[in-house]
DNA sequence: CGGCCGATTAAACAGTCGTCTAGTGTGGGG
DNA sequence: CCCCACACTAGACGACTGTTTAATCGGCCG
């Protein structure tokens, strides 16, 4: 392509979609205004309308570009255990992987999408549902292995296993200010995991049941 | 106390704080101005800069007028059944009543509470604090009476519960897209209450895991 | 009664927002 | 070579924002 006044073309459409995630990401969208973006990318303001209409256009270039990276990186994340039965925690164990891989790679990821969902912007629900038609797969999957009982509430269960998912993407914050780490931080991740797969496996109660009182 | 010219004095200012908390509630603090507020409570833009000094004097008063009627509430619904051991479900259950109760007298307190968990303000750490504080009591309860089996990760138990029990306060918006209704509703929050209960108690194996699932 | 005080108002204020307009410079195709 | 297309810029524009000012009204106390 054709080259500008300075560096290559089309660096600062690119430079503009780079920084506005960022800063979408750590201050939501609102309280990120054009001058913001254009500063911190060293490019002029009318440079955005120049190229994306309007600041909801660069919104919506910076949730393609989004999209397309959490697609990609999921197209080829299928990589259950095939020598055996896939048991109920590799479900969570691709989401997990998912996370943790991209919160190392890309810092702002995992802020970007909480941003999308708290925010309830149209695709922030598409995120939504892509999530939940993978757990309802799974879930359906473990159903007719007969490995899920009979009579645990095939409505709830995916939404109830959607909040083990992404509550502590949705609460990280606040678990921040209250153990002083991050709950994607490596080791405290994978703790998580294991707690959440044990959780679902087989709840909180201790193996050999002897006096535990059995209600209704 | 004095009267003024039109109605009870005071009205203004009341009147002010309740049209803010609803308004807070549905479009977030940011994305309502003065002038709507204002212009709702029916009173002039001036009067809330003369009672709370500022925007963000009007935001304080709302937050802890919601926080006494949260505090308040939660003092008189420690209900728990006291002719037997406080199951582990209890705990949720007494969350759940008072979720279930309050949206119905107040139907914006609950989206008022997920705003305020979403924007991470101060208050909303606090109240996140007081959720901690009640689950973790519970967990430590159960966890001396034998009924946490000694496997169960310690750290991350309460985070998960806190999950499971304000996952439907933070993505209802979601869930309202996904099945029509919202998990606030009568029917759907009692089945999910006890979806969740269950899940807690024994997790999502049949009870025999041998080869068949086996009702008790 | 006279004067003050607090609730309340309408209008103006200064700042910031997103957007628009006019213009510059450069590189490639005719 | 010319000239158009395009990335890009600087600055102004109008529509907001939250806040301030000056004034009004009515009750209360001395």
């Amino acid at each position: 392509m054709t080259k500008a006044a300075k560096g290559e073309a089309g660096e600062g459409r690119a430079r503009l979609i780079q920084t506005a995630q960022r800063l979408f990401a750590e201050k939501g969208f609102d309280s990120v205004t054009v001058r913001d973006i254009a500063g911190e990318a060293a490019v002029s303001i009318g440079l955005i309308n120049h190229h994306f209409g309007s600041k909801d256009g660069l919104r919506a270039a910076v949730d393609d570009n989004f999209i397309r990276q959490f697609e990609e990186a999921l197209s080829f994340d299928q990589q259950v255990p095939t020598d055996r039965e896939p048991t109920p925690e590799d479900y969570s164990l691709t989401v997990d992987q998912w996370i943790g891989r991209h919160q190392d790679s890309w810092p702002n990821t995992v802020n970007y999408f909480r941003r999308a969902l708290l925010e309830e912007s149209d695709w922030g629900f598409a995120l939504f549902s892509r999530f939940y038609e993978i757990v309802q797969r799974s879930v359906t999957k473990m159903d007719v292995e007969g490995r899920v009982s009979p009579d645990v509430d095939r409505l709830w269960l995916p939404f109830l296993m959607i909040y083990l998912e992404l509550g502590t993407m949705l609460l990280d914050p606040y678990i921040k200010r209250t153990i002083g780490k991050s709950g994607f931080d490596g080791d405290l991740w994978r703790r998580r995991h294991r707690a959440y797969s044990s959780l679902l496996r087989r709840g909180l109660a201790p193996r050999r049941p002897s006096d535990r009182p059995e209600v209704e």
